[in-house]
DNA sequence: ATTCGCAAAGTTTTT
DNA sequence: CTTTGCGAAT
């Protein structure tokens, strides 16, 4: 039996030590056969049983190639991939994402799917295009509903496991029904381009599995050990591979945990580890309940708040570690104001030598958020990487260098094509693509075959088709450096294109920000050449670029401050966390509050959030926020009201906020927005002058807003809810220092609506409503 | 037929 | 404040 070998010399070089485990922990470990549900709380030293236990399996002699392991970020899997190179180096066992893992699967076994194995990757954005050619191709009346919520539609719909051909809308839900119609000629677009989307990948390799019952027997034996991170946010395709690969040898670890499930919104169904227990026979199940992260303060905020929700197993949260400092709830007058205080305790706690700036983070609920962080981290000279900002490989000028090697590597990918075909601009425009698509479609060639024979389409004119032949033997000239290192190809690309040169052409500033991002791009694929020196490759690259994000390219050695969304901060510890914005609407987001399961998952996702944090921890939120058009007043998180304020530093208002604590409705007035007249802030009459950050060094936080500071604040917020639409244009009005005028302009709105007010003897003067002392002339002032 | 410029509208979370 | 869509000019 080959299990049987004794664990000393099989390993010689382990580093594995047992003794280091706690009981829970120890068990999860020593458990190998058969079902295992490791219920692991925040800051269990989950990541540690998982690497552990696999160190342990090989000790037992397990040989690495049937171990797999699924993650659900392709951090995570670098992390355990790292972490096990120390505990059992230089053994290879399978680890990386869901969608890693299929990928691969459908490259060995592409022909069963319908595809080849040089199948393009598309991400969302790319599929979009070809889900709009679809609804147009299905004809249906989109009045109603945008192509993203169509998008959603189906993408839903293949996260339930259901193919174009399987799905019967239920009576009465008219999107539904839409998604139904459009579906199959999506799906037909995808198959003809030799592509994929992101769900595919997942759907096609169940149906791989299903349809091939001896490849599924063989892949469940060859992957007799396999164990899943993050249970509780699998889909149901997800699960469904998942029994498909673990029929026959049931040796799944699953570890996760219900109160971190924050996924639900793409498909992820928390039955999927309530069930466990059900869908697989004789399991163990083993708890980690034991914290080594947090203080105690943190984690009675964390208990409090999840234990608001009623759909969990309920669950202790206990550590041995200190009580810690009170965490701190504060509220900000806006989010500049919040912005600068958080970045002024963040440089005064790095020059006093306690702290360097990767031991903070600063989490928010938006990307959209972490604007005015950047602006203030940038200005304290505080070094702060972003995670998924602006994503690199989002960008134009990347996407479009992409392309081409997305058609080189499959050149029936149309949506490649139809990028590329008109950068740099060749006089070859939509229409032309359309009878190019249109031949294309009759005689059942790629875009780009249809492309190679343009002097055989009637409609396209003698010189549009030298042009297109022109382009053909452009890229055919580029494809003569295929097989070459990824370096060398978008070189090529970009010699042939000339589109550098294209890019900084009319010397604009945004020109040469986009070609710099190009020579980055060039060092990424140069980078990729030495780091797969033998794995490498087009293909390899392109896959890479499609399945790995910008959350990867985070560093967690290096030292910067941390800016990241709470979703992609799971699984991620820090000394001390910022979370900005708590605000109603934000957290839970309007477009989640709808129904209680929703609501739940925000407030899990607030917990997330919260259990990251390891000593100090600040929640915070503005009083007024900057949106659409003007500033409006916010209203604190629902959540707050559940946390233990009493065991907390609360510098809230000190009057009763009648944004928040009274609740009764107030409702911004459409009425006092002018959304159509622009705002012109330059004139000096309007100045804001932020107030003077003061810092202490004695407390965790030191308190920068001053009782007074907010209440100066909510008057003037008061004011303008009060009186919305006091003045009009050709009012008389009346200026402590200037005397009666008449407003001539009114513009912008909220904290900066501005009157332009025409004094007889002085001329115009522009007054911010909210700082200044008009009042309507004549009236009996308050 | 293409390109350029302006206006309008839209803003969750991610593989 | 950004991106997308439409209309006019070349």
């Amino acid at each position: 039996m080959p299990f049987e070998t004794p664990p000393f010399e099989s390993n010689p070089g382990s580093r594995l030590n047992l003794a280091d485990l706690n009981p829970a922990q120890r068990e999860a470990v020593e458990t190998i056969e058969g079902p295992l549900l490791i219920l692991a709380g925040p800051g269990s030293g989950k990541t540690r049983v998982i690497t552990h236990r696999v160190a342990h399996m090989l000790e037992q002699g397990i040989p690495a190639h049937s171990i797999a392991a699924l993650t659900f970020t392709n951090k995570a899997a670098g992390e355990m991939r790292d972490r096990l190179a120390l505990l059992a180096p230089g053994q290879q066992v399978w680890s990386g994402t869901f969608h890693r893992f299929c990928s691969r699967l459908l490259r060995a076994y592409a022909g069963f799917v319908g595809l080849t194995e040089n199948f393009t990757i598309y991400d969302t954005s790319d599929a979009k295009k070809l889900l709009k050619q679809a609804i147009e191709a299905a004809e249906v009346d989109l009045r109603h509903y945008s192509p993203d919520s169509l998008g959603q539609a189906i993408s839903n719909l293949k996260s339930q496991g259901v193919g174009h051909d399987q799905f019967t809308p239920p009576v009465g839900n008219p999107l539904l029904h839409l998604a139904a119609r459009v579906y199959p000629h999506y799906q037909r677009l995808l198959q003809s381009a030799n592509g994929v989307d992101f769900d595919d990948l997942l759907l096609y390799a169940v149906q791989l599995l299903r349809e091939n019952p001896e490849l599924r027997e063989q892949l469940d034996r060859r992957y007799a050990y396999m164990m899943v991170d993050e249970y509780q946010d699998t889909n149901r395709v997800q699960y469904q591979l998942i029994r498909l690969l673990n029929h026959t040898l049931q040796n799944l670890a699953v570890t996760g945990d219900p109160d971190q499930s924050i996924y639900g919104w793409r498909g992820a169904n928390i039955n999927n580890i309530l069930d466990f227990e059900k869908d697989y026979r004789g399991v163990k199940v083993v708890r980690l309940e034991q914290n080594y992260r947090s203080t105690k303060s943190i984690l009675a905020v964390a208990d409090q708040l999840i234990s608001n929700n009623t759909r969990r197993k309920a669950k202790q949260l206990l550590t041995d570690n200190s009580q810690g400092e009170p965490v701190s709830l504060v509220a900000y007058p806006d989010p500049q104001f919040e912005a600068r205080d958080i970045a002024e305790s963040i440089s005064v706690a790095i020059r006093s030598g306690k702290r360097r700036p990767r031991d903070f983070a600063i989490f928010y609920r938006t990307n959209a958020l972490s604007r005015s962080l950047e602006t203030s981290l940038r200005n304290a000279a505080i070094p702060y990487q972003i995670v998924q900002g602006l994503e690199f490989y989002q960008r134009r000028e990347i996407k479009d260098l992409i392309a081409y090697l997305h058609l080189l590597n499959n050149e029936r990918d149309a949506v490649a094509f139809e990028r590329v075909i008109n950068v740099p601009a060749r006089k070859i425009g939509d229409k032309t693509v359309e009878k190019l698509r249109a031949y294309a479609h009759s005689k059942r060639l790629s875009l780009l075959g249809a492309a190679r024979v343009a002097g055989l389409v009637d409609s396209i004119s003698k010189s549009v088709a030298a042009k297109i032949s022109q382009f053909v033997a452009m890229f055919d000239r580029i494809g003569e450096a295929r097989d070459r290192d990824v370096g060398e190809i978008i070189r090529r690309v970009l010699t042939e294109t000339k589109y550098r040169e294209w890019l900084v052409e009319d010397a604009s500033e945004e020109g040469y920000e986009r070609a710099a991002n190009v020579d980055e791009l060039v060092s990424a694929c140069d980078e990729f050449d030495l780091q797969h020196p033998n794995d490498g490759g087009l293909e390899a690259f392109l896959e890479q670029a499609a399945l790995v994000n910008d959350t990867d390219a985070w560093e967690s050695d290096s030292d910067f401050v941390t800016l990241l969304t709470i979703h992609s901060s799971k699984g991620l510890e820090f000394p001390v966390v910022y979370i900005v914005g708590l605000e109603d609407g934000l957290i839970p987001h309007e477009r989640s509050s709808t129904n209680d399961e929703e609501l739940e998952e925000e407030r899990r996702l607030l917990f997330v959030g919260i259990t990251r944090a390891e000593q100090q921890l600040q929640l915070s939120r503005c009083l007024s926020r900057f949106r659409r058009n003007g500033v409006w007043p916010c209203i604190a998180s629902r959540f707050l009201m559940e946390l233990p304020r009493e065991i907390m530093n609360c510098f809230e208002p000190a009057k009763s906020d009648p944004w928040s604590d009274q609740g009764d409705g107030f409702e911004p007035d459409l009425e006092s927005v002018d959304p159509w007249l622009e705002d012109g802030f330059s004139s000096d009459e309007v100045k804001e002058s932020p107030p003077r950050l003061k810092s202490s060094t004695t407390t965790a936080f030191p308190r920068l807003v001053t009782a007074a500071e907010l209440e100066k604040k909510q008057d003037e917020l008061n004011a303008i809810r009060l009186h919305p639409d006091r003045f009009q244009v050709g009012m008389q009005v009346e200026h402590p220092e200037y005397g009666v005028g008449q407003i001539v302009e009114l513009s912008g709105s909220g904290l900066k609506r501005v009157a332009t007010v025409d004094f007889p003897l002085l001329g115009k003067r522009r007054f911010r409503l909210s700082h200044s002392n008009l009042q309507p002339a004549g009236s009996d002032s308050h």
